[in-house]
DNA sequence: AGCACGCCGACT
DNA sequence: GTCGGCGTGCTC
């Protein structure tokens, strides 16, 4: 006698704990470990994932499963202890982690939809307000798309907590409930419409079918010079409705077959052909990547490679040898839309065997993409930090470009930094990490230099290009000493020019020697990147009479002034305010505008220059899929003269026209109160430098700054992250900083400030007495730098791991997971505990 | 995360 | 006396 089986299911909620359901004798033979299971989980349908198949039930009252949603293991016994480390390591839910790690919206779950009752007209009497406002919306949703709504529209529409009035509302015989399963994406077929018949008898087979319709006989003509043609182009381009081809099919004169039709994003971008010759260093890389992967053993490196260097293509070469060796390979970089250069390269080499995942890819995307991961068609992913999830089977090789980047830090749960879990994930598959860096973070930098990483290096660019020029300006001093000292050479008149504008708009933000580059450029039809960290057009509104700065009513931000929408706006919650020019606190009209944001360096810019083409972009102006990779096409093709932006403008961009740089506050972040404050403004400083001279034509690099006797600037004007590098590691470690400690990070978040500081004090005193070794440091608890934010005020901690006493962490981790379990248990659930492990953003 | 249950104040 | 607020606890 067989004993009953059960199996134990993650589901996407945050809880620790699985449930278990019982398996009925049908669905023995296919639930497994790694596939759906759709259960009922209290009043609600949902999807699950079967973690393991057990014997014992831990309770009494088991449920079960209703169905198996998948033929094959939707995620691979590899990927299920992938997930079950990142579950532990960053104290996650294993269900979120295994959610995250599968396109959303696939799953099945149940769902409730509303629509107005036949006779609801009958019973409307005698309503409040609400009802109201609720029954119109709903009338006109129906109007508009006639499909019903879930409770969830309806409150996120009008922002409102709507349980019992909907109840009340179908009392009463208004609204009507009907539950239903969520729609999950599909997979996509399209018909093919297949010529029949000998295409030389059409004639006659016109004839003999008696066939008169015009459109009929169209589609019999262009089935004679194709023999297969998608319906959707028959009825889209060639306006031959359904009932001819059925009419046909009928007759039998063609076949309809239906396809597999992947959904894939155009690309857009494309470039010139580029010979490409490897260097000595790049093959000597190559070489020891090759003996690494040879070996069939875990292997990490970290390739410090200057900007320009050629390092996607020592990717490339050693991604050719990965697919020989039948394995695969996952690409990690920084934010995927902005590289399309990278995916075109991959593309072109690698063809149709290069899969991309981003979060920008529509849910049916999304669904084709995993579809062929798994079926093997993709042996090489492109992503983003997600895509170290892919499915893949046999990996030999993950790369990490730009590993220093702060975006491979996940900022909600699971919060998994990308370019450690993908050492992990190389680790368990016996495969090669490569962490490719300009500017490597100090902490892979230091395990280069311990020997825990290999440390490879391309010191010099790719065909002899020398590295830009770069001059540091000083903006409290310019204005002083520069104009007297200059000569005009007569013949130079577009100075003169300039200098009239300049004084005329009397710009705080530009120094001349920027404005005179700018000129020059502009003149030799060469190109010009500037970079200003900030949106908007002013940063922030400050009353000359209380000195009050205009802050956002729900988070400790100020308000950036938007031109383009005549709007003061928070960069946090995006909430919007209009510009009054009074001051909310004394009502002085001496409110003064300061800062510049993109917003206004374009204009100014544009002011300037008005016969330049000046682009911007940044979040405001980036906001569909197509424009981006447009503008950068746009300005390859050099359609573009300036282009204005955040730091997405400095991540690995290459055009060959950019031949100045200029970078307008290097200041934004350096002060910031964050040990890595130094660390970023030196990689973002030396990594958009790096756009100017790509080809023959030596490259310029303005930066402007108020701090000029930082020591930063001094390393980054002369190209020298070794000083850099020991002089922070020094800082790092006198402050016992990373590489040398572990930093995790504990915030408490309450609409309530009392709580969630009296929460963090809790938690503080809890750690204080747990860690009786005392091998921890504890930082005494206090606001962070944005103290509010949506209303919720925030308190944090931070709790430093020394390398030395806790080499693997684990002690911090155990501590770590008692905080979790204690506040789990203990706290309000007004007030929300986030555990920060390897915490990258302190503020 | 949802959802139900249950305990308190402000209304007929 | 009830209606409706949200705080707490459970879901296999």
């Amino acid at each position: 006698l067989e004993s009953p089986k059960y199996a134990n299911i993650a589901l996407n909620f945050p809880i620790d704990t699985l449930f278990t359901y019982s398996i009925p004798s049908h669905l023995k033979n296919s639930a497994e470990p790694g596939k759906r299971a759709l259960i009922s989980f209290g009043k609600k349908t949902v999807t699950g994932v079967i973690m393991q198949i057990t014997d014992i039930a831990p309770v009494k009252n088991v449920k079960s499963i209703k169905s198996i949603l998948d033929e094959e293991r939707i995620i691979t016994e590899e990927l299920i202890s992938f997930c079950r480390w990142v579950s532990d390591y960053y104290i996650a839910p294993i269900g979120v982690v295994i959610f995250s790690s599968i396109p959303r919206n696939i799953n099945i779950r149940s769902e409730v939809y509303y629509s107005l009752h036949e006779l609801y007209k009958e019973n409307l009497n005698a309503l409040n307000e609400k009802a109201e406002v609720i029954i119109d919306l709903i009338r006109i949703l129906e109007k508009k798309s006639s499909s019903h709504q879930t409770k969830s529209q309806l409150e996120h529409k009008l922002n409102v907590k709507l349980d019992v009035l909907i109840k009340k509302l179908i009392e009463k015989n208004i609204l009507t409930a009907e539950s239903s399963y969520s729609k999950p994406t599909k997979e996509k077929y399209i018909k093919i419409i297949k010529r029949n018949f000998n295409p030389d008898e059409i004639e006659s087979i016109i004839i003999e079918n008696k066939i008169r319709s015009e459109k009929q006989k169209k589609l019999l003509q262009l089935l004679t010079i194709d023999k297969e043609i998608g319906q959707s182009i028959l009825t889209v381009e060639n306006k031959i409705p359904v009932s001819a081809i059925n009419s046909l099919f009928i007759k039998r004169l063609i076949e309809i077959n239906e396809k597999r039709f992947h959904r894939e994003i155009p690309q857009l971008f494309y470039e010139d052909d580029k010979k490409i010759k490897l260097n000595e260093k790049q093959n000597e890389a190559i070489t020891k990547i090759n003996d690494a992967l040879g070996k069939d053993l875990f292997k990490p490196f970290l390739l410090y490679g200057i900007t320009g260097s050629g390092k996607t293509e020592v990717y490339i070469c050693a991604i050719e040898n990965v697919l020989r060796k039948n394995k695969t390979a996952i690409v990690l970089v920084p934010e995927i839309s902005l590289t399309p250069q990278l995916i075109f390269r991959f593309k072109k080499r690698f063809g149709n065997s290069v899969g991309v995942i981003h979060s920008k890819l529509s849910d049916g995307e999304k669904l084709d993409t995993y579809d062929r991961i798994r079926n093997g068609t993709y042996k090489i992913i492109v992503g983003a930090r997600s895509a170290l999830f892919a499915p893949l089977k046999n990996i030999g090789m993950i790369v990490v470009d730009e590993e220093h980047d702060s975006s491979y830090k996940q900022e909600n749960m699971p919060r998994y930094n990308g370019r450690d879990a993908a050492i992990y994930r190389a680790y368990i598959n016996n495969a090669v990490v490569i962490l490719g860096s300009a500017t490597p973070s100090l902490e892979s930098f230091y395990n280069s230099q311990t020997g825990k990483y290999e440390f490879l290096e391309l010191p010099e660019r790719a065909s002899n290009i020398t590295l830009p020029e770069i001059k540091i300006i000083d903006l409290l001093k310019r204005d002083k000493d520069y104009v007297k000292n200059l000569e005009l050479d007569p013949e130079e008149s577009f100075k003169r020019d300039y200098f009239d504008k300049i004084d005329k708009v009397r710009i705080k933000f530009l120094s001349k020697e920027l404005i005179i580059a700018i000129g020059e450029k502009l003149e030799k039809k060469e190109n010009i990147i500037l970079l200003q960290n900030r949106r908007g057009y002013h940063s922030y509104l400050e009353c000359m009479d209380c000195g009050n700065v205009e802050t956002c009513s729900r988070c400790s931000i100020s308000l950036t002034y938007h031109k383009a929408f005549q709007l003061l706006k928070c960069h946090f919650c995006g909430l919007t305010r209009k510009l009054t020019g009074i001051c909310s606190v004394c009502g002085s009209s001496k409110v003064i505008p300061k800062g510049a944001g993109t917003e206004r360096v374009e204009e100014e810019i544009e002011k300037i220059f008005p016969f330049a083409k000046v682009k911007r972009m940044d979040s405001d102006t980036m906001t569909s899929k197509g424009i981006y990779q447009e503008v950068l096409r746009d300005f390859y093709e050099k359609k573009i003269d300036i282009l204005v932006g955040t730091q997405m403008i400095s991540k690995g961009l290459d055009f060959p026209h950019v031949t100045l740089v200029g970078v307008v506050n290097a200041d934004i972040g350096l002060l910031n109160p964050d040990f890595r404050a130094t660390e970023r403004t030196f990689q973002i400083l030396t990594q958009v430098s790096g756009r100017s001279g790509r080809s023959n034509i030596k490259g310029e690099v303005f930066i402007q700054t108020n701090h000029s006797d930082y020591f930063v600037f001094d390393d980054v004007k002369n190209h020298d992250y070794m000083k850099f590098y020991n002089s922070e590691i020094k800082t790092r470690k006198a402050l016992n900083y990373p590489p040398f400690s572990r930093i995790s990070v504990i915030e408490t978040k309450s609409l309530d400030r009392n709580l969630a500081e009296s929460k963090i004090k809790e938690i503080y005193n809890f750690i204080k007495e747990l860690d009786n070794e005392n091998k921890l440091e504890l930082l005494p608890p206090g606001p962070p730098l944005f103290s509010k934010i949506r209303d919720r005020f925030r308190f944090h901690l931070l709790i430093k791991s020394s390398r030395q006493k806790d080499p693997s962490g684990k002690y911090m981790n155990s501590i770590l997971k008692d905080v979790r379990l204690y506040s789990v248990n203990n706290f309000p659930s007004k007030v929300q505990v986030i555990i920060d492990v390897d915490a990258v953003s302190l503020l």
